[in-house]
RNA sequence: GGAGAGGUGGCAGAGCGGUUGAAUGCGGCGGUCUUGAAAACCGUUAGGCCCGUAAGGGUCUCGGGAGUUCAAAUCUCCCCCUCUCCGCCA
């Protein structure tokens, strides 16, 4: 969410911002003018409730001095009424205000490329070369079928499509992913391990942003407020909601295994083939909660805790900076990591570290205080993925085949795995 | 699921419907004392919003919402959460 104050003073700079990621210049102009109507009421009405604490006073005092008040009494009965109407219109503008800000996206940082669509994303740097074959590399499809260690099909007949099934050597493979991610990241990332709710209310949607613009996208729990988490962001990014830090406790490093649940409404088509894109897949996210001058230096320390884990697997990579277009709702500025797939010959996303610099904090009413005396201010938050582990296992399928369709496995893996092949 | 208890400032814990944003204690910060520290003593210590260049002034907030009243932390109703006991259960 933006700060009102600064939207309503800054607003030809903030529409310019904003417009290049669509037109938000009548909504805009409805805080603005929403914003002056508000603040005269608050004006109007405070001015009635200085008068009617005064007489309160004075009635109090007389009714102490057993002396008759029914004069004050009488003329404070209108007021009250009229306090009553004032807060009636105060409550209707600051809702509309609020629904507007909670679906107005966040201002681009200065450093985002500017482009029109994905093909405009800027290559950041690469790592590793993709491997040649002396022969034509599988799809991971085929290469889990025949290994028997992915089973789509009769997954969708317990569940439906876009699930998928691991068996044996697979089921193993992925769970390694999760403890070598998870070791790295606390052991040498300094990220602290948390295991969060997979369920969270709307409170928790709303703070970091999916709500209550992409409903659409998660899976509600029937019969009751719960949703389930597309992201660990959410429940991790929520831990200290409503709470003042101490200067002392940041930056905050968090991360967590969970498995997320996207309903991909919206992504008929795409990439229906395979593990990709699932309604369930595991995720370690990484969090920080940082001061908010120091926030781009830990996003770029962020996106190298992610690339390290596909260094130690061997995967080549590449890092790009979504351009404007291609920016999410609520993030300032975004790297993602994409990995080599031999099979569709090209990288794909992996990860996605993003700044969100207040956004989120502003939403959920998360602060810090930079020292006792100064007022709290809004820290920075920040979240990638390191990585998904779904598609991680997949890359490590179509990177590491051998010619007898079997898979080499990752050095830094083979004691996780307990086995150097499969 | 059933029965009961309770949600007040960083924490603990008071609070007859009327100068109570809130006693007191602890903690934090500043100071006096001390060679230094501790102890003791003194002072200070919530957040949001509005007006104002500022100094400052005003206003709201005692889990959340609605109500009664000239006036609500205090009374009424609804909701949420926590704890204890019983039942069920991984």
């Amino acid at each position: 969410m933006l700060d009102l104050k600064f939207v309503c003073e800054n607003i030809e700079k903030v529409r310019k911002n904003l417009n290049q990621r669509g037109d938000f210049s009548k909504l805009l102009d409805q805080i603005s003018a929403a914003n002056e109507k508000r603040k005269k009421i608050i004006t109007e009405s405070e001015k009635l409730r200085q008068e009617q604490n005064k007489v309160s006073e004075e009635i109090a005092k007389l009714k102490k001095e057993k002396k008759d008040a029914k004069r004050q009494i009488s003329e404070m009965k209108g007021v009250s009424d009229r306090i009553k109407q004032f807060e009636t219109e105060l409550n209707h503008e600051e809702k509309k205000i609020k629904d507007i800000l909670l679906n107005v996206p966040n201002l681009l940082h200065d450093s985002v490329p500017v482009g029109k669509d994905s093909q405009d994303n800027k290559e950041i740097r690469k790592w590793g070369t993709p491997p040649k074959f002396d022969f034509t590399p599988q799809d991971h499809l085929v290469l889990g079928e025949k290994l028997n260690i992915i089973d789509i099909e009769r997954a969708s007949k317990i569940s439906g499509s876009r699930f998928a099934l691991l068996k044996g050597w697979g089921a193993k493979l992925e769970r390694a992913l999760i403890n070598f991610m998870l070791d790295l990241n606390t052991k040498e990332g300094g990220y602290q391990e948390i295991l969060p709710p997979f369920m969270v209310n709307q409170t928790a949607m709303t703070g970091t942003g999916q709500l209550p613009k992409f409903s659409e996208e998660l899976f509600k729990v029937q019969d009751s407020e719960y949703y389930l988490i597309p992201t660990a962001e959410v429940p991790l990014t929520n831990i200290y909601r409503d709470e003042i830090l101490d200067k002392s406790q940041l930056p905050l490093y968090l991360t967590a295994y969970t498995p997320c649940f996207r309903r991909e409404a919206g992504s008929y088509g795409k990439d229906v083939k395979g593990l990709i894109r699932q309604h369930q897949f595991n995720k370690i996210e990484l969090v920080k909660v940082v001061e908010p001058e120091s926030s781009y230096e830990e996003l770029e320390k962020l996106t190298q805790d992610a690339e390290k884990i596909l260094q130690r697997l061997e995967l080549p990579y590449r890092i790009i900076s979504l351009c404007t277009s291609d920016m999410g709702f609520g993030a300032a500025k975004t790297y993602d990591l994409e990995v080599w797939f031999p099979s569709q010959n090209c990288y794909r996303e992996i990860s996605s570290c993003s700044n969100f610099e207040d956004f989120q904090s502003r939403r959920m009413n998360l602060r810090y205080r930079p020292d006792p005396k100064s007022k709290p201010r809004f820290p920075h938050t920040l979240n990638g993925s390191a990585l998904a582990v779904g598609r991680t296992l997949i890359a490590i399928l179509e990177n590491f085949q051998q010619k007898d369709g079997s898979i080499k496995i990752p050095q830094a893996l083979q004691s996780y795995v307990g086995t150097d092949k499969i």
